[in-house]
DNA sequence: CACTTGACCTGTCCGC
DNA sequence: TGCGGACAGGTCAAGT
């Protein structure tokens, strides 16, 4: 489930290998692909050269030279995954955070992290979740000069890529409805208890996923935040001390950040730009981990439903903030 | 108006 | 083995 890290992961990624590239061709058999787009969509992308890659919130950005932006949300199961010789050659740069040697929350004498089957079951994927491209759930293709190839994948269509003048992609309703960057330099602490409490009433799991509170987080990061805060994700915000906002805060902020060194979360289809695996999923604490010991108190993680979604919590060490304070 | 829930979509898993 | 149904979750529309 592609959430801030993942999509940071990606646009690293795709930032290290496309700029310069020109685009000679481009496939796509998927209506909904490109909603609201100028009708000869190849006009504005072929023949251009990609000069930037953005990410705002979950969503990515493309810069052509022809003036107009590829912008993609990759939804639930959206994949960008570049295929090329440049591929190989920035794998071999690469390297990756393993370990928990890193993580605050674990102590090192438990490093390194248990292997993934080990954690999660046989049922886990360990292997490349990438094969031969494109495969069934490919949407777009697009082609460069020099034969590299970009495929956007997407197994249950809930994403999108839309073609829009570059000049516009700030004032999009979806981008500009966002609410700041976690990880932006002048996002502050008080800004963010201030924009919680724009939703008072509300359970603190469904503030966190609200896009207009703060941008990027997800299921996965909201679970894992409000697990090493201390709190119950089912708590009031108006219930929660000032003091708890401010370690969420900071939490958030640090997972966040641990994620993205990790390049980001695979739970089932998540892969970076270069078809990689994600190894976040290593370290969590409490996330897809219910009826498994808490790795600090030792009690059984519990799965329940909060704002509609699977929600992970240790009942010991995350207090229920329920009453006025 | 503030907030919650259901629909969208398909692959996977579970129970019968 | 096969099949039906529940489930996964980001976002928006519809509902309370």
């Amino acid at each position: 489930m592609p959430e801030l890290p993942e999509v940071e992961t990606v646009k690293r990624g795709l930032k290290e290998l496309l700029p310069g590239l020109e685009i000679a061709k481009l496939d796509f058999n998927w209506p909904k692909g490109f909603p609201n787009s100028p009708t000869n969509v190849k006009k504005f992308v072929v023949g251009s050269k990609v000069q930037d890659v953005r990410r705002r919130g979950k969503v990515l950005i493309i810069d052509l030279s022809s003036g107009y932006s590829l912008v993609t949300h990759l939804k639930m199961t959206g994949q960008l995954v570049f295929v090329g010789k440049a591929a190989k050659q920035v794998m071999g740069n690469r390297k990756w955070v393993m370990g928990n040697a890193d993580d605050p929350l674990v102590p090192s004498s438990q490093s390194p992290a248990p292997a993934l089957a080990e954690r999660f079951g046989a049922g886990h994927p360990t292997k490349s979740l990438v094969g031969e491209l494109p495969d069934k759930s490919t949407r777009v293709i697009i082609g460069f000069k020099g034969g590299a190839t970009l495929f956007f994948n997407d197994q249950r269509k809930f994403g999108w890529m839309k073609l829009m003048p570059t000049s516009e992609v700030e004032a999009m309703e979806f981008i500009k409805k966002l609410g700041p960057e976690p990880l932006g330099l002048d996002f502050s602490s008080a800004d963010f208890i201030a924009r919680l409490l724009t939703r008072k009433n509300s359970n603190i799991k469904a503030v966190l996923l609200d896009q207009k509170v703060v941008a990027g987080v997800g299921n996965i990061y909201a679970d894992e935040s409000l697990f090493a805060a201390g709190i119950h994700p089912s708590s009031i915000v108006s219930a929660i001390p000032k003091s708890k906002q401010g370690q969420l805060y900071t939490n958030l902020k640090m997972i966040l950040e641990l994620s993205i060194k990790k390049g980001g979360t695979t739970d089932k289809n998540y892969v970076d730009a270069l078809g990689q695996r994600g190894n976040f999923m290593e370290i969590v604490k409490v996330f897809r981990r219910e009826k498994q010991p808490c790795l600090v108190c030792g009690c059984e993680i519990i799965k329940i439903r909060v704002a509609g979604r699977g929600t992970h919590v240790c009942t010991k060490c995350q207090k229920l903030y329920k009453g006025s304070t």
